[in-house]
DNA sequence: AGTTGTACCATTACATCATACGGTACAACT
DNA sequence: AGTTGTACCGTATGATGTAATGGTACAACT
């Protein structure tokens, strides 16, 4: 398994982790059940910083890509294969853009959009413009 | 119409200018027909630039709580007291919370929807992870 | 003792955006 | 001539978030 990784490309290098890791799952590089290398192993590897390699180890787990054992080490998500074609990106952006499309046909200003989405993802609420009534 | 514009209030200033003109209209300070200061006029009474102004009647109008008529000058809509009363700001909070939500249910990170909520905003696709297969 | 993933603390550089400002120009009116 | 809303150019500032770095510490294993 080859990992280059490119300081020079505008990709963040934990998403060039993750892209190259779902590759090598995809072209049978490494099959379920591997061990991979540990997370500062790699970090060492590829002159990375270890809470990086980290990052990327953490959303290939959450995509079911990999599976951490704690202490015995992180191995190939048996369903690895499949999950690795999914691409989680696409479903969020499809998401977002309905919500986005329905808020601009009634008029809205994507700034509007912009600060109300801040609002709702920082959990608070009426920022900017207080209710009246 | 007594306008007060407060430039320590976090509030945006052109927001504060949509605020008390809804709020006047809600407490009949002023009525449907009735004729608002020019842009340039109110700007220059406010000590404002007249680039703000122009923003908040902007939204006033969208709103269709106030009515530009040209080079006529700016009135109070006719539904402006229904109008006023109709929160937007809460109809997109609602929104975009729905689908946070649902994205936050999938295991999706803060960081993903911000992501892919700019890029969703701004058109373009694909950014920060290539697509594979 | 050394390694595993993980969870905190933190800082730096960089990009993006909202806000607010200023100037200039236009057509269509009084 | 002066005023109306509007549209374009621009700049400056402050806020915010991402990405990436570093250090320290922990329990549970070999």
């Amino acid at each position: 398994m080859e990992i280059t990784i490119n300081n020079d490309d505008p990709v963040p290098l934990f998403s060039q982790l993750v892209q190259q890791i779902k590759m090598a799952v995809i072209n049978k590089k490494i099959s379920p059940g591997d061990a991979l290398p540990s997370i500062r192993q790699l970090a060492n590897d590829l002159a990375l910083n270890s809470k990086t390699v980290a990052k990327a180890y953490r959303l290939l787990e959450r995509d079911s890509v990999i599976q951490t054992k704690g202490y015995r080490g992180t191995f190939i998500h048996p369903d690895a294969v499949v999950n690795s074609t999914i691409d989680l990106n696409e479903w969020i952006f499809t998401k977002l853009n309905e919500t986005i499309s329905t808020l601009r046909e009634s008029g809205v200003t994507d700034s509007e959009i912009r600060i109300a989405f801040n609002n709702a993802l920082t959990g608070r609420h009426n920022q900017g413009e207080k209710h009246v009534i």
